[in-house]
DNA sequence: AAAATTTGACCGTC
DNA sequence: GACGGTCAAATTTT
């Protein structure tokens, strides 16, 4: 693929990021829960939010490298993480002629969204799990998902599933197809108290876990993190191989009448844009502080390196 | 009993 | 023939 011209450095950046990030973050634990002042909260928030991304943007370049041997690069249907619509599915451009049993491969003018992320149910639809394949080169099955409005309303939305890494935050691309037609979105309250889909996922020990998204899991036991350090979604370009965007949890994919649109639940939030040109997102939020925190351990450039490395990989 | 999931079979594409 | 997306009967869950 090509992306940067120097790779290794761009990880070497990110993982130095990294690692100076975690040196830092003991710092600011120190202050038990009635003493945590705001600044401090909103910086932990931060820490731990940068923590994630650099640790999501270190496991997406390194699954990249050509010949890495990363534990995830295998032949040739284990691709790395260059989504396209073209070439995720195979597709050999032709129109199912039957509906019958067993018809596959979407078109080519279907569209298709790919994102990386360890919520694969939080998109706002309710879905309904219709199969699971084990794919040749993955160590993980994958799910297949209809919109259960199908038969309702008609609505031709599928997504798959993918289990991609078994760390202890499990990451799963997620693909989905052809757009929503039934306007069946449903509110948060609604979700957490929805039937998710069945969804197990593969620790590092092998073993198999059930699936819970975050956010759930976190609301049903009294335990609310900072809503910045929840989980974190990666959207990748599909067309263009340009540098995912890591986005935190407050972030909510919610269908409108393009697609989808990104909502934050942060007041201060800034817009940046991004350069996917495929209509698959167009429009970024990344959370900066509203003002220079106190007794920041990051100076001025230091932030700039952490910022470029986030977005840019730089 | 109804709804949801599982799983083997089917079938189009490569 | 391999692969993988979908179907649908069987099974499980609610």
């Amino acid at each position: 693929m090509a992306c940067e011209p120097d790779r290794d450095g761009a990880i070497r950046e990110v993982a130095k990021a990294y690692e100076f990030i975690k040196s830092y973050q003991p710092r600011l634990q120190f202050c038990d829960d009635h003493q945590l002042s705001a600044t401090t909260n909103l910086a932990q928030s931060l820490l731990n939010e940068a923590l994630r991304a650099l640790h999501l943007a270190l496991f997406v370049m390194n699954s990249e490298s050509p010949g890495s041997g990363g534990a995830e690069s295998s032949s040739r249907s284990n691709m790395p993480h260059v989504f396209s619509p073209m070439s995720a599915a195979g597709h050999a451009g032709g129109i199912p002629t039957q509906q019958r049993k067993g018809k596959r491969r979407r078109s080519t003018e279907e569209t298709s969204r790919v994102i990386l992320t360890d919520r694969p149910h939080d998109d706002g639809y309710v879905w309904r799990k219709y199969g699971e394949k084990k794919i040749n080169g993955t160590h993980f099955t994958r799910n297949y998902f209809r919109c259960s409005y199908k038969y309702d309303s008609g609505c031709q939305a599928t997504k798959q599933i993918q289990q991609q890494s078994s760390n202890d935050l499990p990451m799963f691309q997620v693909t989905y197809s052809s757009e929503h037609t039934c306007n069946c979105t449903i509110t948060t309250n609604e979700y957490i108290n929805a039937d998710l889909p069945q969804l197990s996922y593969r620790n590092p020990n092998g073993t198999s876990s059930p699936m819970v998204d975050n956010v759930i899991k976190h609301e049903q036991e009294g335990l609310l993190l900072p809503p910045l350090a929840e989980a974190s979604t990666v959207l990748l370009d599909s067309m263009s191989c340009q540098e995912p965007l890591v986005l935190s949890d407050p972030y909510n994919l919610s269908p409108n009448h393009d697609g989808y649109h990104m909502t934050s639940t942060n007041d201060c939030a800034s817009f940046f844009p991004c350069g996917s040109t495929d209509g698959y997102i167009e429009l970024a939020q990344m959370v900066l502080p509203p003002e220079p925190l106190e007794d920041n351990p990051f100076n001025d450039a230091e932030l700039d390196l952490l910022y470029n490395s986030l977005i840019y990989n730089k």
